[in-house]
DNA sequence: TCTAATTTTGCAACTCAATTGCATTAACAA
DNA sequence: TTGTTAATGCAATTGAGTTGCAAAATTAGA
């Protein structure tokens, strides 16, 4: 079960995630409203969404915690199966619009893929 | 700099490698050799061992960081750029023998690829 | 609108992987 | 054998993430 109540916390947490379509660590979020709420708040709100589908997670190149909007998600559908892009400079995550075709492997069963690609952005490789 | 003097806890630690070629996080790699030498050490000898290119790390699924001996890297180079597959029944992790296609993205330097799949293994599938 | 049920939050304490500083020990070149 | 310095052990620390519990906020129903 993911959201039941509208909470002000939650409602901060959203718009967040709705103002810019941009993945965002959970590190960096915790920071963002640390003087509206607790960091377990944040942690617990994000478990939540994640659930209902509106956001996903995976882990960014140094092992932290990042998460996205979803697009075309739902509870019981997550095609989080994107790559994302983070750039070794600034750290910036983006999700890639991207089929990666993974082929099959011989008596694996694959579930769900997490797929990094490391370098530079846009930005950081002018 | 990597591995300068060649010391029993080296030997110990590479020897792990040697005998199977499996992957294996630092965890359980602290515990296998918990009676020989201190955690810390671990982390400095992986470490060393990584800068030489003689194995190569990344994160599993759990976020925990683990390492794989390497096939045809060195210092400088390093072909890691195959995926990993991890298990989620038995948590096991394999080295994939394959190259994933990844197309190149309009205006961004591709460094590095992170790929891990996640599934059931050949054991635990069936 | 008021009340009761229950979800959500804050806070403090905790877990656990990973890192650091420093004194001691071990490797090895000369 | 000796001196240099890399490697190790140990204890303390960092930092992300989790947990338990009491208090506060939300919401459904009267």
């Amino acid at each position: 079960m993911g959201i039941v109540r509208k909470t002000k916390a939650l409602s901060t947490v959203l718009q967040i995630f709705e103002e810019k379509n941009e993945a965002k660590s959970v590190v960096h979020l915790i920071e963002l409203v640390k003087d509206k709420m607790n960091k377990t708040t944040v942690y617990r709100i994000l478990d939540r969404l994640e659930q209902d589908g509106t956001i996903h997670s995976f882990n960014g190149k140094d092992g932290l915690k990042w998460y996205a909007k979803c697009e075309g998600c739902s509870a019981n559908h997550h095609s989080d199966k994107h790559p994302h892009f983070q750039c070794t400079k600034c750290d910036k995550v983006e999700c890639l619009p991207l089929e990666i075709k993974i082929p099959s492997i011989k008596n694996h069963k694959v579930d769900s893929t997490d797929i990094l690609l490391i370098g530079q952005c846009e930005v950081c490789s002018m």
